[in-house]
DNA sequence: AACCTTGGTTTGATATACAAAACCAACTTC
DNA sequence: GAAGTTGGTTTTGTATATCAAACCAAGGTT
């Protein structure tokens, strides 16, 4: 990362922000100080500053929460894509039929941004939220996005042989085996109307639908078909 | 405020969000710069550096607008409310049946905190947004709230006769119109079963909940009851 | 063609933020 | 009771971030 005009105190509070989103309520300022590597006296300044901001909440047990100027700006990044409030209408129907979680994804060029998610109870735990990122080649959901982008595009995308990164031992490392499961995918749907990302509710219409004018494409897809668990990283 | 260990860095950063979360897709740096005042080649290194963290994205036509990082950190805000989700699966029905906007919300202190919106179509567009505070006593939803604080906890949120901020001519400003207006809405309340903010699906027990252990209430209220328009500043 | 404007990028002097050190209060251990 | 530990707060010297100035590319105006 090129660190050439760079400002510092963003990316030590963008650390402090992520531990605290994962475990909120749970840790101090010497906590945040020590696990993250920063002076406890810049630290000092940093939640200081966060908490007059309201971008964090001081709670009673000198533990750290998320504060709601995190929750406003957090709906406004979500209000940029019309197509959730339509995915959750739809969805939260569906769910019930398939009887499965569903996501809301878009492809942004070699990575899947998660947007919505429908859930219902399921042994399988989906590690996707709303706003977290997979390197599409090792999600299901994304490699059901990838089968649909032009070979030009995907050429580019994957430039060379071997795909980074590798999440778990199950996680695609060639190019070649990518483009093997996305001509399945492709003859999967084809042959038998039903892939891992056909849209189930019949509305064709919103199958792919290309969203704002950046032109990437959204799609929703049931956590488990096909046999493979989970739409986190495969 | 008191800015003795203060980053400015963050503060800036804020503006930012903020100008941004407010007009996606519409600013420019130097835009931002002259609209916030702040130098634009600080500018062009808190862009920079927010760009690389995910908080913000450049558009091809070089507008911001959010990035997904805040969008994963906002959902972790939101995941801090367990009642969100049950508000959704009962306020996504409701909503039909009385044919208005339903909204879910907490008081913190003096502050009303919109958590979340079902919404139905309405000619009253309702500027709050999920993540947004408003100040208790300027809202319809914030004194439905205010009604149930016990009298020695009102006395210390509103310590002095003149009430801050006055957001519309229609906001209150003498203590002594909040106190007449909290005790109107008990008597609606006691007397006609209906207040401003009774939950109309007929689980009592879920009228006035304590969530988390700030023992914070949290309450969702129809847009338009008892004549007032709006859950916004009133 | 020459000149001007605009938005963005780079440079480097200096004002200031950062963090090492010291301090503080509360609690624990001996 | 004394000494030690822990988490938080304050001080201050200096390394560095900030921003004024300069530069650059692209487009517009004359």
């Amino acid at each position: 990362m090129d660190k050439k005009y760079w400002v510092p105190a963003l990316e030590k509070s963008n650390l402090v922000l992520q531990a605290i989103s994962e475990q909120p309520s749970s840790l101090k300022l010497i906590d945040l100080s020590k696990r993250l590597g920063i002076n406890k006296s810049s630290m000092f300044s940093l939640l200081a500053t966060m908490e007059a901001l309201d971008w964090v909440v001081r709670e009673e047990d000198a533990t750290y929460s998320l504060g709601s100027k995190l929750g406003y700006i957090g709906n406004a990044f979500f209000k940029q894509f019309s197509l959730i409030d339509r995915f959750r209408k739809e969805a939260s129907v569906t769910k019930h039929v398939i009887k499965e979680t569903i996501q809301l994804a878009k492809l942004e060029r070699n990575e899947v941004l998660y947007l919505a998610k429908e859930e219902m109870p399921s042994p399988v735990r989906l590690s996707s939220e709303p706003g977290i990122k997979y390197p599409a080649h090792a999600t299901a959901l994304g490699k059901a996005m990838l089968a649909w982008v032009a070979e030009p595009e995907l050429g580019a995308l994957y430039a060379s042989e071997t795909l980074d990164p590798c999440l778990t031992p199950h996680t695609l490392q060639q190019r070649s085996d990518l483009i093997r499961q996305l001509e399945d995918e492709r003859l999967r749907v084809r042959l038998a109307g039903s892939g891992h990302g056909l849209l189930l509710c019949g509305c064709s219409g919103s199958f792919r639908q290309r969203e704002g004018r950046r032109g990437d494409q959204l799609l929703h897809v049931p956590a488990r078909m096909g046999g493979e668990a989970g739409a986190g990283p495969a």
